[in-house]
DNA sequence: GCCCGTGTATGACCCAGATCATGTACGGGT
DNA sequence: ACCCGTACATGATCTGGGTCATACACGGGC
C-alpha cells in the first residue's frame, strides 16, 4: 500500500484531483525510496531535481545558522510535499531535509511535475492554495520570532502542533526548541512550568497537550498572571 | 500612464503575459485607487474581496505583536502585488497594508482574479513563482530572526534592500528596527557603527550602501574581528 | 541485568539588547 | 525666520534568556 506509489499521490492535497489514468501516469515517473532515520533527503544549496511527497514517516526542514544552530521550519508528514520552493523557483534548495522515523518518499522530478501544472490550472490552484498555506504560516512565525517573547513562542508552537496533529505532539524538548528559536534549556523550563500549570503533560520525547484554552491565553497575553 | 489600469497591470510580473485584448478585458473589471501617505489599503482581519497591485508608491504589509509592536514583513513598490495570501486561501488578510507615500493601487475582484488563474494555466505559473519567491525570503528570514544576532540582522536585511532595491534605501531607523524584529535605538546603534566603518552613508529618512562586501561579511561571520 | 546514549531537569552566571531618559538636528509649514 | 514634529543620537540601567555545568532517569542493545 504504502508501497504503491500511484496510492500514495492519490492521498496527497496536490494529486488528489487527478483521476486514475493521470495518477497512474505521473506515478510512472516517480521514484520510490526508503531513508533510515536520520538520513539526508536533501542538503540546502543541492539542485532541484525532485519534488517531493512523503509516503510514510517524518521528514524535518531545516535551516542552520551562522553558528551552527538550527532551526526547524516545519515537519511534514505523510501526503504532505516538501522541497516545493526551490522545484518552482529552480534555485537551490533553500534548506535541507532529515528524516525522523524510516521515512518512504515518492519523489517526481522538478520537469514533469512542471509540465503536469502547466497543462492541468485546478492542480496549479491546488499547488497556489499549499504555497499559501505556508506563506501565512511563515509570515506568522516571522511576527512570533520578532516581537513575542520565549513563553509565548513555545506557547504558539505548541497551538500549532495541536491544531495539526491532535492532543499528542511527538517531538522532543530540543525539537521544539528549535522551532521556536530558543535554547533548549529554556525550553525545558518553559514546558516544566506548563506541566505544574496542568496545561501540559509530557512524557520522553512526547508532549501531551491538555488544557488548549489555557495555552492559548498564555499566547497571546503577557505571562503576568 | 499611472492613471492606465491596463498599462499598470502589463508591467506588472504576474499580468505581463497577457495579450493586449486579455488584459483590457482584466483591466475593466478593476478599480482604481489613490491613497493618501499613512492610508490603510486593508485591514489584519478583514475579508479578502480585493487582490492589489501596486502603480505608483509605496505600501508596508505589517503584523501586530501582542505588546503592540509592528513587525514589517514587507513593503511593496510599482507593479508588485500584495493580499495574496488571504485571496489565495480566501481567509482574512493575516496582516495590514498601509500606504507610505501617495499611493496608486490597483484592485481586481478576488473571483475575476481566480477565475483568469484557472484558464490560464501560464498566469498560474507565474503565480507560483511569485508565491515561492516570497515562501523561501520569509523562511530565510525565520532563520535569521531566531538564530542571528542583531547586527547580522540589520545587514542582511540592508543587503537584502540592496540587492531589491539598488544602494539608495528609502527607509527611517525605525522601520528598519522593525523589519529586523529590534528596538529603534539598537538599529540606531548598529548603523552609526556601521558608517563609522564606511559601510554605509545616511541621511535623514535614506540609507545608502556603501560597501557591499564587508556588508556581506558582517552578514556572515559573527562581529567578532 | 547492566551499560550507555539520549532526553530531561535545575542551578549559577553573564551579556546582548530592551527600556528609559535626555538631547540634538533637520525640514516642512506658516 | 521661526516653530514644531519627526528622525537621529547616546548614555544609564535592567533583565530575559543564552551559556556553562552538573545530574538524574529512562530505554534500547548487548
Amino acid at each position: 500500500m504504502v508501497d504503491d506509489k500511484a496510492q500514495v499521490l492519490r492521498h496527497s492535497p496536490i494529486f488528489s484531483g487527478l483521476d486514475d489514468e493521470e495518477i497512474a501516469e505521473v506515478a510512472a515517473a516517480a521514484v520510490l525510496r526508503t531513508f533510515e532515520p536520520g538520513a539526508f533527503v536533501l542538503r540546502e544549496g543541492d539542485a532541484p531535481v525532485w519534488f517531493h511527497t512523503v509516503a510514510r514517516g517524518r521528514v524535518k526542514v531545516f535551516k542552520t545558522s551562522s553558528t551552527g544552530r538550527e532551526f526547524i521550519i516545519a515537519f511534514f508528514g505523510p501526503g504532505e510535499m516538501f522541497g516545493e520552493v526551490a522545484v518552482f523557483e529552480n534555485g537551490p534548495y533553500p534548506a535541507s531535509a532529515q528524516t525522523v522515523d524510516e521515512t518512504v518518499v515518492v519523489s517526481i522530478r522538478r520537469e514533469d511535475f512542471l509540465a503536469l501544472l502547466a497543462r492541468r490550472p485546478d492542480m496549479a490552484l491546488k499547488a497556489i492554495n499549499v504555497l499559501g498555506g505556508r506563506l501565512r504560516d511563515s509570515q506568522g512565525r516571522l511576527r512570533d520570532l520578532a516581537g513575542e517573547r520565549a513563553e509565548q513562542r513555545v506557547a504558539r508552537i505548541l497551538l500549532m502542533l495541536h491544531a495539526r496533529l491532535g492532543q499528542t505532539l511527538p517531538f522532543t524538548r530540543q525539537e521544539i526548541a528549535d522551532m521556536a528559536g530558543i535554547a533548549p534549556e529554556t525550553a525545558i523550563r518553559i514546558m516544566s512550568r506548563l506541566r505544574s500549570g496542568g496545561i501540559i503533560r509530557s512524557l520522553r520525547g512526547k508532549t501531551i497537550v491538555l488544557d488548549e484554552t489555557k495555552l492559548r491565553l498564555l499566547s497571546e497575553g503577557p505571562p503576568a498572571v
